[in-house]
DNA sequence: GCCGAGAATGAATCCATCC
DNA sequence: AGGATGGATTCATTCTCGG
């Protein structure tokens, strides 16, 4: 397979396709930052199999904001799904690279064992506190995100602090119904060896790529979503900080 | 099996024993809060069989703090024993009762399991971000400990709104090595419904018993090791606040 | 420019209905 | 009976707008 970028420049290269297809072609990786579909969202099934912006999107009046794919896994599905990008992530990865992967507290323990089965050392869990957040009565708001995060074999030591917190709120404009605030994909970057490559197999609407060439990071992005793949090069292009 | 308790007040009872001993005695329990030995501290069986002062107390200069029991089980014998202590807790407890137990990052997919296999409906994750924390070279700094919570069957509605993320300093004064910070556990007890008896099975010194009694529930607290049972009561008696 | 009031929004959850 | 659908609910934070 020869793979040809969606969009390249000095920085920053884009595939077009599935991570599965993609990740094989890919070496010499330093970092894995990513936020993967959970295929969360509810405790019934039924729930859960709904359209993406059914389950997450509450608002009549939001701005329109498309689908994505791959978000209807059942958790055994999402187990063996996981621990497949998970290890093709990983052999496409460099001795000591570090992997940092987004989720929701359903699907933490499913993706903490994916993370080892795909053959990566588990070291921690860091914590993204939203502001704000949905209150439902009687219950603990869901206010947090995780990511599991850990190193393909022993990692080199290094001398810097990364938080183990990051207290930020959802970005108020949005591409993608999951975007993640610029500033929480900096914060993760925090833990690249520099002159590591980044790489997110996930891509969306391209803010880990945005916060790594913002911090002088060469990164590479996949995306399934072609739609998705143009907003990203778009962003990348005009160096749009949101 | 007669029970005497090793202390009690008007609205405390402690009781001096093995909880899976005690917790068949108890019913009518409204919540069951608290923090049980994880387990945990590093990722080899000796890492983890060493004594709890060892693992978890770094500074030589630390005042004195004696030791605790049942902190030695490797995983899958952690899955085993909890999930025990979580189906005996839940079958003392009425219908629509709240558990929540802190975990820390390691053991938290396990307790997950553990408190379905118990029977409980597994609710969420909420998350205490310590002020502070030990940073690691290269790391994310560890700062978060994390409560599995959930609820026996059904849960009433209820108009009480209590945060998902709770930021808050480690206690400086401590008489027990994983004492949680007054405040952690009045802020836990948000989410128990008024008028519901509150059930600690892990007492160590007794946090849980001062923060439900600070805010006029009543409670109960286990704990095997005699010594913790002294500085609870002498804690409750006191009123002492920290 | 600053401040305060009003409005919009969030990887949500539950439950009654409908098929 | 069980899956699918749709509506109601909620508050901290942030944004907008006017004075």
């Amino acid at each position: 397979m020869t793979l040809r970028p969606y969009f390249q420049d000095e920085n920053v290269t884009i595939y077009h396709g599935d991570t599965l297809d993609v990740l094989p072609e890919l070496s010499n990786i330093g970092a894995v930052i990513t936020d993967p579909p959970y295929s969360s969202g509810g405790a019934f099934r039924s729930d859960r199999t709904q359209r993406t912006v059914a389950k997450y999107v509450q608002s009549d009046t939001a701005a329109y904001r498309p689908e994505f794919a791959g978000d209807n896994r059942d958790q055994r599905s999402f187990l063996a799904w996981a621990s497949l990008w998970l290890n093709a992530a990983r052999r496409a990865s460099v001795e000591g690279a570090v992997l940092c992967s987004f989720i929701d507290w359903r699907q933490l323990p499913t993706l903490s064992d994916a993370v080892q089965a795909g053959g990566w050392t588990w070291r921690g869990v860091a914590v993204w506190a939203k502001k704000g957040g949905r209150p439902t009565p009687g219950r603990f708001t869901n206010a947090a995100e995780y990511v599991v995060w850990g190193s393909n074999g022993a990692m080199a030591a290094r001398d810097a602090y990364p938080p183990g917190v990051c207290f930020a709120s959802s970005p108020r404009q949005r591409d993608h119904i999951a975007q993640k605030p610029l500033e929480v994909m900096r914060w993760i970057c925090g833990i690249v060896p520099p002159g590591a490559v980044i790489l997110d197999p996930f891509m969306g609407s391209g803010t880990t790529l945005r916060a790594a060439a913002d911090l002088g990071f060469k990164a590479i992005g996949i995306e399934v979503d072609e739609q998705y793949c143009e907003v990203a090069a778009k962003r990348l292009a005009q160096g749009t900080l949101f």
